[in-house]
RNA sequence: GGGCUCGUAGCUCAGUCUGGUUAGAGCACCGGCCUUUUAAGCCGGGAGUCGGGGGUUCGAAUCCCCUCGAGCCCGCCA
């Protein structure tokens, strides 16, 4: 059974049946939001899509925590953010300007990359509920029980204890707007008193007073006590023993006094060759769309769908990545056609967690591979997909879907080329003819497949099998022939399969260079 | 110190939750493909005491206990 599934099962029989079951995801934006996050994201989403799958209602929350403090400079913002250090995060301007605040700068293409591979949760703003009040009756509660609190936490805390003027939220200074604020006393009833560094200070009605946040470990409980969450995944940092999500646990429990969420553990995802967690600072940040400019939205669902949470996710942009489209067209192939396959039932869900399209039928594949060469001869479209009619990779007719699928894949194989492909795939069709010393062998043999393509129309396999019978009649050894191909066309020792390249080029083209020897 | 993940063919892994026919895949390797394969050609093949030990069971890679090894997390952080 597919791991989405088997959450499903468990979230039903630990949650009880449930009109609908409420998946929640939840990211503070202090700072891009990279792959990871998109784990969050698409992890929730899976479960929420599993519950469907098996005929129950689900939604998909997904909380950006801006109310959050800004706690520190990120390296690449001007060193006067510092000013606005404390203050909530939706309130920190934007430092490139392009966007509403800080918060905003990073939520909003994040957003975007989660729409483009096929999740639309419902956005909720941590700023704008505190500001509406939402929390008030979760922050009375967690003031009454504070002591209780405090025991808690400490509990579990394994340095240094909390102690007993620790209050479970903080004030934002209406004054100043910034967090540095120390709680002096509560009534008990509901009037919260504080003083604020600006020189501010007041006692406020924390029924009226609309800038107290709750801290984390409390404010994370209090969110799934208050939207009745059943499903919520978190990275393996919050999901130690005595993290946040395990006093969360906790908390929602004996604080709110309501039954625990269905957690779920993820694993960190990687560049391969990095390791460790992904940081701005130290630079190996990875976004969404980063991936996205080079993978279609389905093939990197797919990559999430089939490894489970809990296990590391090494993503690969070198050769690997070519496997992966393989593997993916593979997945897809299997799923339209009709055989027996062993764990059908599997490996099926596998590509429908991923289709975002609704393809009815088998799409064009045209493959990833063949097509980062055709991008590095020629960048027009539709002599590409002649080539790819031709040499028989995609049927001769084509729906608009497929023509869409294929114009797609070509302008990700482009990115892939320039961005990411290991200097052996790159090559260089040389407008002019290099200089060269070749053998009068080498030239004959040139001279002969010239004959060859000017005379016949040959598949790939023919015209390869022609070289060689080439090579043998001068007699040449192949591998100098192939070289001297290489060398006339892109200067280079060897390069893409000679047949299939050479077919994919204006016979003119090749005819005249080889003849120029 | 606490916790998590992993250990299955030379390599990368699936299978472990729901125990059950001779343990699978890809790559690598070997052989064949009118004695030709250069951006992973086609067909076929060999290959593993499932990290080790113990237990439960008619039956264990799978469940339980112990143990060894690798990686990772534990103020804030996916």
């Amino acid at each position: 059974m597919h791991w989405a599934l088997t959450f499903a099962e468990r979230i039903i029989s630990q949650r009880g049946e449930k009109k609908e079951y409420v998946c929640e995801s939840g990211v503070t934006p202090s700072g891009h939001c990279h792959i990871g996050h998109f784990r969050e994201a698409i992890t929730t989403s899976l479960v929420a899509l599993a519950l469907k799958d098996i005929g129950y209602n689900s939604s998909h929350i997904y909380i950006w925590d801006d109310y959050d403090r800004f706690r520190k400079v990120p390296s690449n913002v001007p060193e006067n953010y510092s000013d606005y250090i404390g203050l909530p995060i939706y309130k920190v301007p934007d430092p490139e300007d392009c966007h509403d605040s800080f918060a905003d700068h990073f939520m909003e293409p994040f957003e975007k990359s989660l729409s483009e591979a096929g999740m639309e949760p419902d956005f909720l703003r941590a700023s704008e509920q505190y500001r509406a009040g939402v929390y008030r009756d979760n922050i009375k509660i967690s003031l009454d029980k504070r002591q209780k609190l405090i025991d808690l936490l400490n509990s579990q805390r394994g340095g240094e204890k909390l102690s007993s003027d620790w209050y479970p939220v903080s004030v934002y200074c209406p004054k100043c707007g910034k967090d540095t604020t120390k709680i002096t006393s509560f009534d008990g009833d509901y009037a919260l008193s504080y003083s604020c560094k600006c020189g501010f200070s007041e006692t406020a009605d924390i029924r009226k007073a609309n800038y107290i946040k709750l801290k984390w470990r409390v404010d994370w409980p209090s969110r799934w006590a208050h939207f009745d969450v059943d499903f919520e995944p978190y990275g393996k940092d919050h999901g130690t023993t005595g993290g946040s999500a395990d006093t969360g646990f906790k908390i929602i429990q004996e604080i709110f006094e309501k039954p625990p969420i269905v957690g779920a553990t993820y694993e960190f995802v990687s560049l391969k060759g990095a390791s460790g967690k992904m940081s701005s600072s130290i630079g190996n940040v990875v976004l969404p769309r980063d991936i996205l400019s080079v993978m279609e939205p389905d093939v990197l669902r797919y990559l999430f769908v089939k490894t489970k949470p809990a296990k590391e996710l090494k993503l690969s942009l070198d050769l690997d990545f070519l496997n992966v489209y393989d593997e993916f067209d593979r997945v897809e192939s299997t799923y339209f056609n009709n055989e027996e396959v062993n764990k059908r039932e599997k490996y099926d869900k596998l590509y429908e967690f991923s289709n975002i399209w609704g393809y009815k039928s088998k799409p064009s594949q045209p493959p990833f591979r063949f097509l980062s060469v055709l991008v590095q001869i020629t960048s027009d479209a539709q002599r590409i997909i002649d080539i790819l009619k031709k040499e028989g990779h995609v049927s001769k007719d084509l729906s608009e879907a497929d023509i869409e699928r294929i114009e797609t894949r070509i302008k990700l194989a482009e990115n892939w080329v320039k961005l990411y492909a290991p200097e052996m795939v790159k090559f260089e069709l040389l407008d002019t003819p290099p200089e060269l010393e070749l053998t009068s062998d080498e030239k004959k043999g040139l001279s002969l497949i010239s004959d060859l393509l000017e005379k016949e129309d040959l598949t790939d396999v023919e015209l390869h099998n022609r070289i060689y019978e080439i090579s043998k009649s001068i007699p040449l050894e192949p591998k100098k022939l192939f070289r001297a191909i290489y060398q006339v066309l892109i200067g280079k020792d060897s390069g893409p399969k000679a047949a299939a390249f050479i077919n994919a080029l204006e016979k003119e083209f090749v005819i005249k260079r080889f003849r120029s020897y």
